[in-house]
Formats: C-alpha cells, sequence, structure tokens
DNA sequence: CTCAGCGGGAGGTCCCCTCAC
DNA sequence: GTGAGGGGACCTCCCGCTGAG
C-alpha cells in the first residue's frame, strides 16, 4: 500500500496510486477517460509515451476530417471550426484519405500491445526451437558440466525454446522491430535507436517474459524465454475485454444520445448488506440472462447489453 | 437547416460519416474510445483541436507519474518504461507536482465545453441585460423607424439582452477568453490572437448561440444574443452523461480486471423480434429496478450499476 | 549504474502575411 | 469568401554525446 522514495520500492500495486491521484484533482469526466486509456496502454499495454499520444492525434485528425466531410470539402470552414490552420487541415486530410485508399494501418494503438514487445514471444520459438531431451543451450565456451549446471536453472515450465546470448537477443528485438514498421507508410517509420532497443529489452525482462540468467563463467550475458505471451495471460484477457467492452459502451452511449430507437441506458445506485454483495450480482446475473432467453428469437433484431456493477466510489458522483 | 458550398453539402448527419470511416479502417477498441472521444470534445464540445492533443498528452504525463510513484521516484526507470528522455520525466514529475500543490487545474478537458463558448451567454446577458419594454437597441445612427424594424426581426423568445455591434461583441470575447486563462499558469496562457478570436466568433454563430442581423443601413454589424446556452439543452445534458458513463463504466471495469469482490461485468448479445424491441428493454428497466430496491438497504455497502442496450454493429465483433 | 549537462534534427502547433479565383 | 502559397516562433519528441559522483 505504502511507497517511498528511495528505500523501498513498490512494484506490485498499480491502480491504487492512480486513483489517488485523480482523486486529489478532481479532473473532469472526459479527462478520467484519457488518463483510464493512458494508464492502460503505457503501462499495461506496454506502449510508448509518443504512442500514445500519437494515437490521440491521430483521433483528433480523423475527428478534422469527418468535420471536412460533413461541411461540404470546405478547408476555410473546417479550419474555423477546430482551429487548425487551413495548410495543415489539408495536409491531415490528404493524410487520412491516403490511408482510406491504401488501406494502410494508420493509428496508432493498433494493437492492446505494440507488435516488438507481443510478437517476440511467438518469434523466439519459430526461431529458436527447443526439442524436449535436447540441450536448450550449446556454447563451446563452456565445460558440458556448467551447460549443465545452467540449463538444471531452467524450470520446466518454460517455452520450447532454446536461450540466447545478448547478441541472439538484440538481433530478435531488432527483426521484430523492422516486421512491426512494415505497416507503415515509410514516412512514419521510426528507427530503431539504441535508446529504444533498451526500452523494449528493459520492458521484456521487467515484464518476465524474459529472464535474464547468470553466468560467471561467461563473459556474454544469456537470456531464456519465460512466457508464451508478453503479459500474463489472466490480465491480458481480461484488459483486452475490458478495452473492447469500454467501445462498445461508448458506441451504445453514442446512439442514446441521439435519442435512437430502442436504446436504454441505465444508472443504479444504492447500498446493499455487506454479506448480500456477491448474492445480489449472482441473482442479477440470472436475471439479465432469463430477460435475455426469454426476448431471443434467431435471426431477429441484434441486440447488444453491456453492464458493469461494483463498488462506488466518492469520484463517480451522485 | 440548409447552407450551401460549391456542390453537395451535408450539414445534419453528423455520425453517420464518422461510423463510415470507422466501419472502413477496421480500428482496435483502445483507439475507438480515443476517436469517439475526439469527436465528442471536439465537434460537440466545441475543443480546439490543440486543446484535445494537450489533454491526452496530460493524461499521458499523469501515467508516466505514477509510474515514477511505483517504481521508488526512480527517474531512470521511468524513463526506460515509457521510452521518454530521463530529462523529459523530470520535467513531467515537476510539472505535475507543482500542479498537486497549488490544486491547479492541470488537464485541458476540464470542461464538456471550453468557457470562453459556454460562459458568453451568460456574460451577455449580465453585462448587457435587457428589461422586456426596453428597446433592444439603440443607435444614434439610425432612425427611430429602422430601430423599430430591426427590433421586430428578433424573436419573442431570445435571451433578455442587448444587440451589440461588432466591437462590443468582440470585446465580449476577449473579455472571456481572459476569464478562462485566469486559472491557468502564466506560462501555459494562450494569447488572443486574430485567429482564436475568429474561431470563438464561428463556433458562437455558427452553433446558432448569436445570430447577426442585416444591417444595410449600418456600416457595422449587429449581434444577437439567440440562446441562453452554448449547446441546445437536450443535446448538451445527454452528451453530458455519456461522458460522465463512460468513465464510470470504465473504472468499474477497472476494479473487474483486477478480480476485486463483488464486481460484476455482463456482455449479452441477442436478437429480438423487431416489434418487442421497446417492450423488452421496459421490462428490463423495470427489472433491474426492482433488484435494486430489494436489495437495498440505507447506509449499506455502496454500489453503483452502469448499463446500455441498443442496436448490435458489425463492429462490435462477437 | 545513476545523475547531470549540452548538442542537434524533424515535425507539429501556433502566429501573421500576400495573391488569384 | 475560398484555395493556395509564403514567412517565422516555439515546443516536443526523437537522437547522440560527454562528464561527475
Amino acid at each position: 500500500m505504502t511507497h517511498s522514495a528511495k528505500s523501498t520500492v513498490n512494484e506490485d500495486p498499480q491502480k491504487p496510486e492512480v486513483d489517488d491521484v485523480l482523486s486529489e484533482l478532481d479532473i473532469s469526466s472526459a479527462d478520467r477517460i484519457l488518463i483510464y486509456l493512458a494508464v492502460n496502454a503505457m503501462k499495461l499495454g506496454g506502449h510508448r509515451y509518443g504512442a500514445f499520444v500519437e494515437a490521440a492525434t491521430t483521433a483528433a485528425k480523423l475527428a478534422v476530417y469527418t468535420s471536412y466531410l460533413e461541411h461540404g470539402n470546405n478547408v476555410r470552414k473546417t479550419s474555423l471550426i477546430h482551429h487548425v490552420e487551413p495548410k495543415r487541415v489539408r495536409a491531415i486530410i490528404k493524410e487520412v484519405q491516403d490511408v482510406l485508399e491504401d488501406g494502410k494501418s494508420l493509428t496508432t494503438l493498433s494493437d492492446q500491445e505494440p507488435y516488438y514487445l507481443s510478437g517476440l514471444p511467438y518469434l523466439w520459438q519459430e526461431k529458436y526451437t527447443w526439442q524436449p531431451g535436447e540441450p536448450r543451450l550449446n556454447r563451446s565456451e563452456l565445460t558440458p558440466g556448467e551447460q549443465q549446471d545452467l540449463e538444471e536453472k531452467l524450470p520446466e515450465s518454460y517455452p520450447p525454446a532454446c536461450v540466447l546470448d545478448l547478441f541472439q537477443f538484440l538481433d530478435l528485438i531488432k527483426l521484430l522491430h523492422t516486421k512491426s514498421q512494415e505497416d507503415f507508410p515509410p514516412r512514419q517509420r521510426m528507427a530503431l535507436s539504441d535508446a529504444l532497443t533498451e526500452h523494449i529489452k528493459f520492458r521484456l525482462l521487467h515484464s518476465g517474459t524474459v529472464v535474464r540468467m547468470d553466468t560467471p563463467s561467461l563473459s556474454i550475458p544469456l537470456f531464456a524465454l519465460a512466457r508464451t505471451h508478453y503479459a500474463p495471460k489472466g490480465e491480458r484477457e481480461r484488459v483486452f475485454t475490458m478495452i473492447d467492452d469500454v467501445a462498445r459502451f461508448f458506441r451504445l452511449m453514442q446512439d442514446w444520445t441521439q435519442e435512437q430507437e430502442g436504446v436504454m441506458r441505465a444508472l443504479e445506485v444504492f447500498d446493499v448488506d455487506s454479506d448480500r454483495r456477491v448474492e445480489a450480482l449472482q441473482e442479477l446475473d440470472q436475471l439479465l440472462q432469463n430477460w435475455a432467453d426469454k426476448y431471443h428469437r434467431d435471426g431477429g433484431y441484434p441486440m447488444l447489453l453491456q453492464l458493469a456493477a461494483g463498488t462506488r466510489q466518492p469520484q463517480d458522483g451522485q
């Protein structure tokens, strides 16, 4: 719970800190959504700071582009509406149109995790496959005994992949970065600098996806692949689900603001006996399913329902 | 309703365009959330393009700041995690801490609409109050007959405020902009340039908050306040509610990803008979209320439920 | 290894101006 | 009014380097 400078380090609790800061700042709802997104993308998803900012400006560019279409392709009007220079508006329009024509990937948060992180376990296992029974590493500089010692340190649970030395590991990162840049137009590509390489290496080690091995008798460090995914399976799935749910919920609410037919929004604020919380939620779950079953008819009008229920916080207001 | 430019124009439908573009681009959920936010803030809320981008970078800065706290105030580690220069990390930390200490407003989407737009009707009515029975405008350059003609053009429904000439109108914008900048530290303040003034004037006229009057016999244009709010009341309220709901939903889902006790998430995908849609939703509404009433007990554990239900779209997946 | 400084380049956000249709 | 160009200021995000504890 506590954290503090210098001396103690606090690795595990992530959210509490965020909520603490948020509660002290009285922030608007729109800003809060941005912050939740940023935290998820940058801390859990592993996106770079710059990548998030770029994705946000991309979203803003799309807003400009749609305004442009809605106002009869009038550059000047679009410029006035959003307070963007006509010259810049033209550049934005062109950028978006080029992407639409080529079907290239425009935006920068294209996946929950950046490819150079999430793709690594796959590429590693593919390029350096390990067959059970064979040695995971084979280095002429080591005596057979030293090799065996190292092998025995490796947990059985590690994915079937060989142990690499630093250069092989860095090459892998380089390869992945190159592949991840292929989708982008040449102009937007980012060179793989030393700083970026270090960043990627750090995230892979820090997350436990890759583990560094002690090799006192070797001058070059060795690395082992410890997980098949960048993020732990459970967490990863849940964060994915959350973002999908929020996006769907957002879209439904947009329909609601337009007062479309057959769209409903509900907010329930209430208190329950502490020992009946779980019971209440279980009953709600059952109610919803029964309700959906009751009205379901194959091939009918497509419907969607998104719900979240839990502990109310002061920031929630009302 | 109509206006025109060149050939075809398309003023009314706003969302359809956005959805069209979105559906062609197959965009990730995180990006979709950003886009929804950008569209709402920039097109409906009237925020500037730059304001949205700044708000997003502010969110990213907060993410960096919390990382910094969670890693024992280690600048270098934070730098590696997010791929931000140590120098820049330090600047970000300082910026956030200064804000936390002074309680100043950090972020830029502090309200749904920017103050220089939403505050105008109030200031206008306050500075140029109009008493029924008195003339709305009094200009010595006009004959009594001409004044009367203009007065008669004004709908009764207009708020009780006098008609202003261009200079008075621009002064009002200037005053509002100055007031809206007071909360910001001097460094971040933006000068009221001609371009910005034109942007604000355009938005006020374009939204119908202010209406320009034809004055053939006068060399200076006249303006009348036509609405008491920047956005139409209903729409305004609904957009507010939507953003609040999404923020609350997002927070609940974060609790869910952490597998907290007593948090529930539900997604129902189903089809119904077209003619039973409304009936189904009404019943659902009733079910929820009954359920909440059943478990409610004053002073108990604080609970919150957010729900949205409506038409399923292809983009929704599953 | 961490902290600290200073150098640079590219690109984006702002500002203002003119000229042709 | 709109389109299309010119200029310049400032900041931010990237990169690289060196030196002090």
